[in-house]
DNA sequence: TGGGGCTTTTCAGTTACGTCA
DNA sequence: CCTGACGTAACTGAAAAGCCC
């Protein structure tokens, strides 16, 4: 279908490699840092959308920009804002409870295959309205409707504004749409889940690839690591080296200075004198070249006195 | 003020239908 | 015509939050 998934929110993972995308706030649809990686708070941060919060407000355009545009896809919004006027669909409450599976419910007389134009009509009558959101009528039978191209267009367009609907809006759209609010609600159901499974795929192509660019770096790193300690192995070339640089970073502004690893023995505080001590100053950290290799390999390692 | 019950909303997971190759 | 794959509408049950008593 012509999703446009791509222009889902943001990652925010940072590895050191750059987001596959730049973020799109527009979805809101998850918290940051994406998805998967936040699913066990899903509820306490989605449940209140930003959307939602200023949905009284958002009354004032939203209304009118997105759903007004619009297309008057069936012509006749007739029976469909009947119910749910005053009784906001809830997904669970009544019709799911009583429309049950398809099995358990009643048969539904199979509506004409008819052409394109009706489509719409077929969409939002075959369940009649008497079975409404509540379910409540007989015929329950879970007759797949697929929507027209102009009911996706706009459901589309809404949900780029917005992923969420309040009960106001879907019943406005409902309306537009000449569908059960519950279908609308359905629908941004479903696109939610595609949308944040469509993230979750970026998300784990985007891991997929710092993976390999780690790999990579590391596969690098421990060439250098070798060529070091074949460097170590030949004295006569080794002798000629200059001593090895001490750096020392300061952990609180982060510089890095350098200094010989004599003058440092020697206590000179070398390097680091520029770097005010105080109490929100840590100490700096030395940072040797050879810091990392086993102690046994150091080149300078000198038997500490005592 | 804290707790229990109820309602509402969302989600993840699943089922089943429609379409297409 | 049959069939399997695929997309997606519709459903289920659970969790969380808000409201009321």
């Amino acid at each position: 279908m012509g999703e446009k998934d791509n222009d889902v929110l943001g990652l925010s993972l940072s590895l050191g490699c750059a987001p596959p995308q730049p973020p799109n706030e527009k979805f809101n649809l998850m918290p940051l840092p994406s998805s998967h990686f936040m699913q066990q708070n899903h509820h306490h941060v989605l449940h209140k959308t930003p959307w939602n919060d200023h949905f009284q407000s958002s009354d004032r355009n939203s209304e009118t920009r997105s759903f007004i545009r619009g297309i008057d896809v069936n012509r006749a919004p007739s029976s469909v804002d009947c119910d749910e006027e005053n009784g906001v669909s809830s997904p669970n409450s009544t019709i799911s409870s009583i429309s049950g599976k398809r099995s358990e419910r009643e048969p539904e007389p199979e509506p004409e295959p008819i052409g394109d134009d009706t489509e719409a009509e077929r969409t939002s009558c075959s369940r009649g309205s008497d079975d409404e959101d509540g379910g409540a009528g007989g015929d329950a039978s879970r007759k797949k409707l697929r929507l027209s191209k102009e009911q996706s267009m706009l459901l589309e367009e809404t949900f780029k504004e917005h992923s969420t609907l309040n009960p106001k809006q879907k019943l406005a759209l409902a309306k537009q749409l000449n569908l059960r609010p519950r279908q609308v609600e359905v629908w941004f159901q479903n696109r939610r889940a595609r949308t944040k499974l469509k993230q979750t795929e970026v998300d784990c192509e985007y891991l997929k690839r710092c993976c390999e660019n780690l790999t990579d770096e590391n596969r690098r790193l421990q060439k250098e690591v070798q060529e070091l300690r074949a460097l170590k192995l030949s004295p006569q070339l080794y002798m000629h080296m200059n001593p090895p640089t001490t750096l020392t970073m300061c952990p609180s502004c982060e510089r890095v200075s350098s200094s010989t690893a004599a003058a440092t023995a020697a206590g000179s505080n070398g390097g680091l004198s520029r770097h005010p001590v105080g109490p929100n100053h840590q100490r700096p950290i030395p940072i040797s070249p050879w810091a990392s290799l086993p102690i046994h390999n150091r080149p300078f390692d000198v038997p500490t006195s005592r």
